[in-house]
RNA sequence: GCCGGAGUGGCGGAACUGGCAGACGCGCACGACUCAAAAUCGUGUGGGGUGAUACCCGUGUGGGUUCGAUUCCCACCUCCGGCACCA
């Protein structure tokens, strides 16, 4: 008798498996030098209050990668964590008046609790909190290492400040010049702040030899990186003060026809004569209180002041006039520029705006450049022409030392004396001051003489006060605080700690290393652990991070690899046989991205609004959701079209099918009637809806996907196999809500066939037999390989087609209750990395031992997976013109005369021979040549 | 402007190293079950053409290499991303 199997139910399913899961520690992670090690990371969430579903699309597959790695045999460490300092935080404490560490400590318990919905494999013990005093003690701790080893140093900077709230913004915190909150007008101001050297890596940063990431993050840190190749040269100016200048065309020196400072350049000063005293004054201040956008906005035209003074062009001696123009940067190179008008686009934009004199010195092959008449600059190849020494010398495309002009004048001007081979980048050092409260404190303490020090390493950590009161003003509350504030330096005197805190980038720049051991006092984590674990093998995030980031955290292993910390690792591996060579270089060696997921497209309503028409608005009082292709009656004095947008009562319809005007605003008035036929009973403004785009998900454009309704729906398992089904990893794209039911109808199914279970009294067919058992084996490999690749939508097609054959084969009666088993129990774990609580309950169905998570991986078996039967595959040239079964052991002899026997060839070729006859025995192809 | 990536059915996407384009899924159409609907099951589904075959066209566009091109080469178009007065 067949007891009817329970329906599937994934709600009990999930919460029994998870605590059981959980009760077993089935997801801890120890230390165990018998095992390969497995480190894989996903980057981790900013406690903003809700788990999104691009979090899962983020964690998920990752999960799913981590738990195929633990079946192939490896020791996995997959950890989970918050990245908890930031300025949300403190805006939710200003405006809503809760403690920072109230809010952030609530949002991550509720985040907690999403998480675990996921069914990841996430080992709970290891979790880290970076606003923890525990974990930002250690964050602290590194600034001190950095500042004691000379990495860390103040320097000024430019931010953005409000003169009304007399405080700092963030530059999302600025639109247009003016604070985004107030409206207020908000000032370029110079700072004081500490900044880590992070130049100093750039030409090791730019190797990534040891990396498997993605050539577009590689792109992109290159881009950010900016190396580039040239000299520096000593002019002087008239007085005998030297102006060094970084230039990447050293051959165009002889074509300096004038200098460019940027405005705050220390000499500007010195250079500036008497009469030009004013202009030069006025003109400084008018750049100060450009913004940085401005100052870089596109198709700017140039500007600048003469500074009445005169350099001396190294090269050649002659005297050549000194302006300044803010289109020389102070934060580049050596803040001052050789102008070079005929062969620097925008020297001959200033050149030509100010009358200066512009000199050929590269003439291109074919034309001869006259510098009255020439339209733009020419930046590219030709011979060198008026430049002493090297005319007739060949100028190429190449940059640096590889193009012979460049390389020639670099040799002569360090023989001369005047210069030398010089790299440049556009990197700048790493500001990581914030003048916030809800951050790491940075352990500085200043001394009334004007000293200098780090806090002791035993009075760390610098704690934040938490009797602090929020101003609404923004200004940190650090500044005020007396207990925090006054302190003493390390032989008694009285000092004042610094209030600024540390860029959250410095918390996530090294978290990789306290998931090693997050309760380790010692220090940031354990050498042990990290002896066996480090570095992370997969790392997978957002692409919007690959230049802070994971620029900042390659640096940040670097350093400390050359400070020292990781000494007592090295010594560990040694230990335990593991060669430490290189194993601190880089911070993760695989990286992979995963794409975005929009949100979904819909029309909007399309209704027939009446009322009363106030100039172009109506205020109606009757709403009806109509069919937008039934036609709207003649008579008909309302409005008629698609909501386009909706706010609160107000409509935005396109009325563009039954008028010309396009948009009307259409308010609804209080109590007017609504009916919306698909919705029954009472209906209400509310319900009314917009058109929405394909576009990034967000609150108030209303196309959130929310995962915890999907999971109360139709439980994790699903969820995680739908993200993983329809979309690339890679790519994302809008949200389905429809393509969901396959996933669910594979899930249902799998359901049903297992707990059916094997066919009683079938007639099995050993053909049938031997086709599903094949299959088996094709998905195990397909699985593998996708797993493998990040390729998880292939993945779970394979096992969607492996269920397929398998569910025909049940229906068909013709296979074995043996296969059947053998099949069932092979397709349960290769499902598991993807639907882990699916699979753990029928796999204690069938009768398996626990844990489906802790079995072996399949193995691959390529004589089961291999066909007896192929498909011979006829072309005449190039085109198909036949198939034929045949057994997959054909030789290419067999193979060939099958083709040509073939009637279909044979009509072809119509008594004739063919020319050519070639056979590709891996696609099971013959071409014929005729 | 410079650097990079991508263009395949109505949609998401598949195709190993140059070898049967469109796997798998959604959607859609028709049929079965049902009083009906949902669910489920069956059949079909790139376009043209045919009663059905045959055949022709088809992976952004145009050329090329090849017995054979979504895949390689050249030129172009479109979209997306990064950088951008960086000397």
């Amino acid at each position: 008798m067949t007891v009817k199997p329970a329906e599937y139910n994934p709600k009990q399913i999930e919460s029994y498996w998870s605590e059981k899961w959980e009760r077993d520690g089935l997801y801890r992670s120890r230390v165990d030098w018998s095992k390969p090690k497995h480190y894989a990371l996903t980057m981790l969430p900013y406690p903003s209050g809700d788990l999104h579903i691009g979090h899962w699309f983020a964690m998920t597959p990752s999960d799913a990668r981590a738990r195929y790695m633990r079946m192939k045999g490896y020791n996995v460490l997959f950890p989970m964590g918050f990245d908890a300092f930031g300025l949300p935080a403190e805006n939710a404490a200003v405006q809503r008046n809760v403690h920072p560490w109230k809010w952030t400590y609530s949002n991550i318990e509720r985040m907690r609790k999403q998480l675990r919905s996921m069914g990841a494999m996430f080992d709970w013990e290891r979790e880290v909190v970076s606003c923890d005093p525990s974990y930002y003690k250690w964050t602290e701790w590194f600034f001190k290492v950095f500042f004691d080893n000379g990495l860390a140093y103040r320097g000024e900077a430019m931010v953005n400040w409000s003169p009304t709230l007399q405080t700092v913004l963030a530059n999302e915190q600025v639109i247009d010049g003016k604070d985004e909150r107030t409206g207020q007008p908000v000032i370029q101001k110079l700072m004081t702040q500490w900044f880590f050297n992070i130049t100093r890596y750039a030409d090791e940063l730019l190797d990534y030899s040891s990396l498997d990431w993605p050539e577009t993050v590689i792109n992109m840190q290159k881009n950010w990186i900016g190396r580039s190749e040239g000299a520096q040269v000593t002019f002087k100016t008239e007085h005998g003060d030297a102006i060094e200048i970084f230039t990447t065309r050293p051959d165009t020196l002889w074509g300096a026809t004038f200098m460019v400072l940027a405005p705050e350049h220390p000499l500007v000063e010195k250079v500036t004569s008497e009469g030009q005293k004013a202009a030069v004054e006025t003109y400084k201040a008018q750049v100060a209180r450009l913004t940085e956008i401005d100052r870089t906005a596109e198709d700017r035209e140039k500007t600048g002041m003469f500074t009445g003074g005169y350099a001396i062009n190294p090269v050649n001696n002659e005297r050549i006039p000194i302006w300044i123009a803010d289109y020389v940067l102070i934060t580049y190179g050596s803040g001052a520029i050789m102008a070079v008008p005929a062969h620097d686009q925008r020297d001959f934009e200033f050149a030509r705006k100010f009358n200066l004199p512009i000199r050929v010195v590269i003439q291109p092959e074919g034309e001869t450049l006259n510098p009255d008449t020439m339209p733009e600059a020419h930046s590219h190849e030709g011979i060198m022409v008026n430049s002493g020494p090297f005319n007739g010398t060949p100028a190429t495309n190449d940059k640096g030392r590889k193009n012979p002009a460049i390389n020639a004048v670099i040799d002569w001007l360090e023989v001369q004396g005047i210069g030398k081979e010089a790299v440049n980048y556009r990197l700048r050092d790493w500001l990581i001051s914030r003048q916030r409260y809800w951050g790491a404190p940075i352990p500085i303490v200043y001394g009334e003489d004007g000293t200098v020090e780090s806090v002791p390493e035993e009075d760390l950590p610098v704690l934040l006060p938490e009797d602090v009161e929020f101003m609404p003003t923004g200004q940190s509350p650090l500044m005020f605080h007396q207990g925090f504030l006054n302190t003493k330096t390390r032989d008694g005197k009285p000092a004042r700690r610094e209030t600024d805190t540390m860029d959250t980038f410095m918390c996530s720049s090294w978290y990789q290393l306290r998931y090693l051991s997050p309760n380790y006092d010692h220090a940031p984590f354990d050498p042990e652990e990290a002896a066996y674990w480090l570095p992370v093998d997969v790392y997978t995030g957002g692409v919007e991070h690959a230049t802070m980031h994971l620029l900042y955290t390659r640096e940040f292993t670097k350093a400390l690899r050359d400070f020292g910390v990781y000494d007592a690792t090295a010594e560990a591996m040694r230990r335990h046989g593991r060669n430490p060579e290189g194993q601190f270089d880089e911070p993760m060696l695989v990286l992979r991205n995963q794409g975005q997921i929009l949100g979904e497209a819909r029309p909007g309503h399309f209704v027939m609004a009446s009322g009363h028409f106030e100039g172009e608005k109506l205020f109606a009082n009757k709403v009806k959701v109509v069919d937008r292709n039934a036609p709207v009656p003649a008579n008909f004095d309302g409005v008629a079209g698609e909501i386009i947008r909706r706010t609160e009562r107000i409509l935005t319809v396109d009325v563009s099918t039954t008028v010309d005007e396009k948009l009307v605003t259409v308010e609804v008035l209080d109590g007017a009637e609504i009916d919306i036929p698909e919705i029954e009973g009472q209906n209400n403004v509310n319900q009314l809806k917009h058109r929405l785009d394909i576009q990034r998900m967000s609150k108030s454009k209303g196309n959130v996907v929310n995962p915890d309704e999907l999971v109360a729906k139709y439980g994790a398992d699903t969820v995680r196999a739908y993200l993983m089904f329809a979309f690339k990893f890679e790519k994302g794209g809008p949200w389905d809500s429809q393509g969901i039911q396959g996933v669910i109808r594979w899930i249902n199914d799998v359901w049903e066939i297992v707990t059916t279970g094997a066919p009683e009294g079938s007639r099995p067919d050993e053909k049938a037999n031997r086709d599903l058992l094949r299959k088996t084996h094709q998905t195990i490999a397909r699985v593998t390989d996708g797993l493998e690749k990040f390729s998880f939508n292939t993945a779970v097609a394979a096992l969607m087609e492996l269920k397929n054959l398998m569910q025909a084969s049940v229906r068909a009666q013709s296979i074995s209750p043996e296969v059947w088993h053998e099949s069932v129990k092979n397709m349960l774990l290769l499902m598991a990395p993807f639907t882990p609580f699916l699979a753990e309950a029928l796999w204690e169905h069938i009768g398996e031992p626990y844990s489906v998570h802790t079995q072996a991986w399949p193995v691959y078996n390529a004589e089961i997976a291999a066909e007896d039967e192929v498909t011979l595959v006829v072309q005449i040239n190039g085109k198909v013109r036949d198939r034929i079964q045949v057994p997959a052991s054909i030789t290419e002899e067999e193979a060939k005369a099958t083709a040509l026997a073939s009637e279909r060839v044979r009509e072809f070729l119509n008594g004739g021979q063919p020319k050519k006859v070639i056979y590709i025995a891996k696609g099971n192809m013959v071409s014929i040549v005729i």
